[in-house]
DNA sequence: GGCCGCGCCGTGAACGTTCACGGTCCGCCT
DNA sequence: AGGCGGACCGTGAACGTTCACGGCGCGGCC
C-alpha cells in the first residue's frame, strides 16, 4: 500500500478515465466536465498522487534554480546577501538552493556529487575555491564573491577594500594611533595585508594578529588576549564587523574607554552595527549591488552571453568608509 | 549554434557513438576505452553538455528537495533556523529550497504555483497560514513552526512561552517594575497578549505599544515614541531581540540608565545579544531543536509515518528565560 | 436530413536519461 | 581450427509528464 509513489497512470486507472483527462483535472485545465474532474481528484487524493517534478521538468519550460554556497548562514554578512541574492533570483524566475560550508563537513564531494547535479548555476561567497566540473565535463556557470585564491570561477565578484582602507587608516592616524593592531585568520588573508600596508604607508607599524577563533566569541577573545599581552595598543581592526561586537565587548567588559583609549573599526558594515553602543565605524558594502552584479553576471553566462571558460569576467564593487562613534 | 542546450543524442552523434556511450563516458563507468572517452568528453564540452537533471531524476532515485519558507532572512532569529535545517537537512541527503516572504512580493502564487512544484515538503517559518494545496490536491507534508493562526499545516511546532513569560514577569515584578510597556505588532498578537496577561497575574497593569516599523529601525522609533508619550514607563518588553537592540540604542541616545530606570528584555536569545553593552535579558530558545523537530516531523510524514491529513500533530519547544545585565 | 461546431475524452509521440540486455570483435587456449 | 571469454559498444525499453491531434456524440442551423 505505501509502496512506492502513485504516478498519473495509477490515478488514472483508478478513475477509470486517461492520462490526459487527469492531466486536465489537476492543471485546471479546460476540456473536462466538473462531474468527471471531481472523480479525478478524488482518486488522485485517495491515491497520495502528487505529480513528478521531474516527469514535467522534462517537458515544460524548465524552472531554472540556481545554488547559493556561502560560508555560514548565521553570519548575517552572509546572511545580507542570501537575502538579496534570493530577492532578485525570485523575481528573475529562478529557486535558489542554499549550500553551507560550515555546516557540510563533506562540503567539497557535496558540491560535486550532489549539489552540481541540481542545479543550473552556482554563487559561491566562500573563501574556499570551488570544482564544479566533474572530470571533464564543461563547467557549469560559477561566480565567486571576493575569492581569497584565485580559482576557477568564470564569473568574479570583486570586493574592492583598497580606498575605503586608505580611508579609514588616514582617519585612524589623524586622531593619533600609533600602535594599531589588525586581526586576520589563522592564515595570513589579503584583507589584513592591505590593512598593514596601508598602516605603513601613513608611517605607523601595525602588529598582525591571529585572531583565536572566529564570530563574537574569537573577537571577544583576540581581544582579551591583546588587552593582556599588548597593553599600550590604541587601536583595532577586526576582520569583520561581527568580530568587532566582540571586541567591543571585551573593551567594554574590560571598562576600556571607546574610543578614548582604544578606537575599534570592523569590516562589513551590518545594520545592526548602527545600533550597537558606540557605533561601529567600518568598511561598509551595499549587499544588494554585490547581489545584483552576482546574478547579472551568471544570468549572462548561463545564456550564454558570457562565456564560462577562458578568462574569468571580473565586476568589482567598492567599500566605502563608514564612521561611527568607536573611532 | 546558441539554440536548446545539447542533449545526450547531440553528444553521441557530434562523436559518433550511441547514448549509452555517453552515458559511460560522463558518469565514468566501466566499459569503455580511454579514447572514446576523451572523445566523448571533448565532444561533450564542445557542445556544451550538461546532463539534464530532469532525464535523470525521473531513472534514478531521486534526491528529495525540502522548501524552507521564511520571513526575513536577514534578521538572525530566522536565520538561526534556517542555518540549523539546512545543517540536519544536508545530513538526511535532502536538498533546502529557500523562499522569502518578505521579499517575494506574490508570496502566495509563488508558493502555489512555483514552489510546490519543485518541492516533497515544505517547513514554514513564517506568521502566515500558507496554502500547499492546489484546489483538490492532495497536500504535501507541511510543518509550520510557531505559527500565529491555527492554519491548515499537519505537523506543528509549537514554541512555548507561557513559563518563560511568567519568570520574566515575575523576575521583573521582584525588580519593582511598576509601568511596564509591551511592544507588539499592528495587529494584536498572542506573544504580547501573554506578556500582559501574566503582567496581570502579577498585579501590574502592562500597556500594549503597537510598534512602529519592525526591526532594530522599529525597535528605536518606537522606544523613543514611549519615552515621549509615557516618560514612566520603567520597563519595556521589546518583541523580539532585534527591536530589543533598537530599542537599547534608542535609550542610549537619550542617555537613560538601563536598567536603572528602564528595564528591557527581548525574545529569541540571539547570541549577538549576548555580547551587547548592556547583554540583552531575553527568552531564549535552541533554534537547534526546533529545526531537529520539525525536521523530524517532516520526514516521518514524507515516508508516511505520519498522515499529511486530519488532526495536525505537534511538538512543543519552551523558550527558557535567560537574565542579562539589561533587568 | 445533412452538416457544422463544440464539449468532452483518448491515443501516439516526445522530453532526456539510465538500465538490462545483446551484439561484435579480438586474442588466447585447447 | 574451433571455441570461449572479455573488452567494448549499441539497441529497445522504461521513468512520469505534457503536447498535438484525432474521435465521438450531441445540439443547432440552414
Amino acid at each position: 500500500m505505501t509502496g512506492r509513489p502513485a504516478t498519473i497512470n495509477d490515478v488514472a486507472a483508478a478513475a477509470g478515465v486517461s492520462r490526459q483527462t487527469v492531466t486536465r483535472a489537476v492543471n485546471d485545465m479546460p476540456g473536462i466536465s466538473t462531474e468527471t474532474r471531481a472523480r479525478v481528484l478524488a482518486a488522485a487524493r485517495e491515491l497520495r498522487y502528487r505529480p513528478s517534478r521531474f516527469g514535467r521538468g522534462l517537458v515544460k519550460p524548465q524552472t531554472s534554480t540556481l545554488g547559493l554556497l556561502i560560508e555560514d548562514l548565521s553570519n548575517p554578512y552572509y546572511a545580507e546577501l542570501a537575502s538579496a541574492v534570493l530577492g532578485l533570483a525570485a523575481d528573475a524566475g529562478w529557486n535558489v538552493i542554499f549550500g553551507e560550508r560550515a555546516h557540510a563537513a563533506h562540503a567539497e564531494e557535496f558540491l560535486i556529487d550532489d549539489f552540481s547535479r541540481q542545479v543550473d548555476a552556482v554563487i559561491s561567497f566562500t573563501g574556499i575555491a570551488v570544482a564544479t566540473s566533474r572530470d571533464g565535463l564543461p563547467d557549469l556557470p560559477l561566480v565567486e564573491i571576493d575569492p581569497l585564491t584565485s580559482s576557477a570561477g568564470h564569473g568574479r565578484v570583486e570586493l574592492l577594500r583598497k580606498e575605503a582602507v586608505a580611508d579609514a587608516v588616514r582617519h585612524l592616524a589623524e586622531r593619533g594611533t600609533k600602535h594599531p593592531v589588525v586581526f586576520d585568520h589563522p592564515d595570513p588573508s589579503p584583507r589584513a595585508a592591505e590593512f598593514i600596508q596601508a598602516f605603513a604607508a601613513q608611517g605607523v607599524p601595525a602588529a598582525r594578529i591571529p585572531s583565536v577563533g572566529s564570530g563574537l566569541e574569537g573577537g571577544l577573545l583576540t581581544a582579551q588576549a591583546v588587552l593582556r599581552e599588548k597593553p599600550d595598543t590604541d587601536a583595532i581592526v577586526a576582520y569583520n564587523d561581527v568580530m568587532g561586537f566582540g571586541v567591543l565587548r571585551a573593551l567594554a567588559l574590560a571598562g576600556v574607554d571607546v574610543p578614548g583609549r582604544i578606537r575599534v573599526i570592523g569590516v562589513d558594515g551590518l545594520e545592526i552595527g548602527h545600533f550597537i553602543t558606540p557605533r561601529l565605524t567600518t568598511l561598509a558594502i551595499d549587499m544588494h549591488v554585490v547581489a545584483q552584479t552576482a546574478l547579472d553576471l551568471l544570468l549572462r553566462m548561463h545564456t550564454g552571453d558570457l562565456p564560462t571558460g577562458g578568462r574569468p569576467t571580473r565586476r568589482t564593487v567598492p567599500y566605502r568608509f563608514e564612521i561611527g562613534e568607536s573611532t
